[in-house]
DNA sequence: GGAGATGTTTCAAG
DNA sequence: GCTTGAAACATCTC
């Protein structure tokens, strides 16, 4: 399930590496996750390296080497991180694995929509060029607005499900932003007020900060009352008002929400 | 067996 | 050149 939140999560499972040297390296080369990736050039970088430390950023993350060596992964939708024992058996989904003496970190990603990246050198430009975080200052009411105001007959879920502008926002924090903010994910940007605009970067905001202290921090569920613990299920109902939630493909995903009160 | 899945990328049309 | 929507990607689960 990762999103924001949970690739946050997942950044910290490989903590159980740090300080460690990689003492073998198992990459599945020539499949989607790792197009683009030299895959010998990361076993003989990596190999000998130690795990100095790593980022998350939105859905992405950087893992970095010592040598000067630079890992991104991206966990698409079937992506995880986990730690196995040292003499773990890697299997066909298991497109990357940093064995060390203690464990293996192993990344996993059946429907492989995630990606493998690697650089040597300085911090890679494919980190460097993310859009500002949520978190951020940069990610101001303005620029939101900006960014609405220019897609005015894209959806408001469409909308805030682009990368470029809410970078972390994925299918189900989308759904959680806009029934917070009580408008219908079907309403074009063109027609939301100024104040329907303010709600949404302010729940974008507020929606990603709870999902880290909770979700991110150890995977536990998002505060209670939240649309999360209701979407899911076909029979589930709107946790304000309790009318049966409305689903519908909107801006080409599975979306879920409340006639009666998202406007 | 079929449909759908918490994500990008690409391509074509407007 | 920009915006928008749909298809493609690869595999598993319900």
């Amino acid at each position: 399930m990762p999103e924001l939140a949970e690739v946050e999560y997942y950044r910290r499972v490989w903590d159980a590496g740090l300080r460690q040297p990689v003492t073998r390296v198992h990459i599945h080369a020539g499949k989607r996750v790792t197009r683009g990736v030299d895959a010998l050039a990361v076993v003989n970088a990596l190999t000998g390296a130690k795990l100095l430390g790593s980022e998350a950023h939105a859905k992405q993350m950087l893992f970095r080497f010592s040598g000067n060596a630079w890992l991104g992964l991206h966990l698409g939708m079937t992506g995880k991180l986990s730690v196995a024992p040292p003499d773990f058996q890697p299997d066909r989904h298991d497109h990357l694995v940093l064995f060390q003496k203690k464990q293996a970190l192993v990344f996993r990603d059946p429907r492989m929509f995630g990606r493998v990246r690697f650089h040597e050198g300085k911090t890679p430009e494919w980190w460097t060029d993310l859009p500002p975080a949520i978190a951020a200052p940069e990610f101001t009411a303005a620029l939101v607005r900006d960014f609405l105001n220019r897609r005015a007959k894209l959806t408001v879920k469409a909308a805030i499900l682009m990368q470029e502008r809410f970078p972390g926002v994925g299918n189900w924090m989308a759904d959680e932003i806009l029934w917070q903010a009580r408008i219908s994910p079907k309403r074009l940007c063109g027609t939301l007020k100024p104040a329907e605009v303010t709600a949404v970067w302010k729940r974008t905001k507020s929606v990603c900060a709870e999902a880290l202290a909770t979700v991110g921090v150890d995977f536990s569920d998002p505060p209670k009352g939240w649309l999360f613990h209701t979407r899911w299920s076909s029979k589930g109902k709107c946790p304000r008002c309790g009318a049966s939630l409305k689903t519908a493909q909107v801006g080409g995903r599975t979306t879920r929400w409340c006639g009666k009160c998202q406007r």
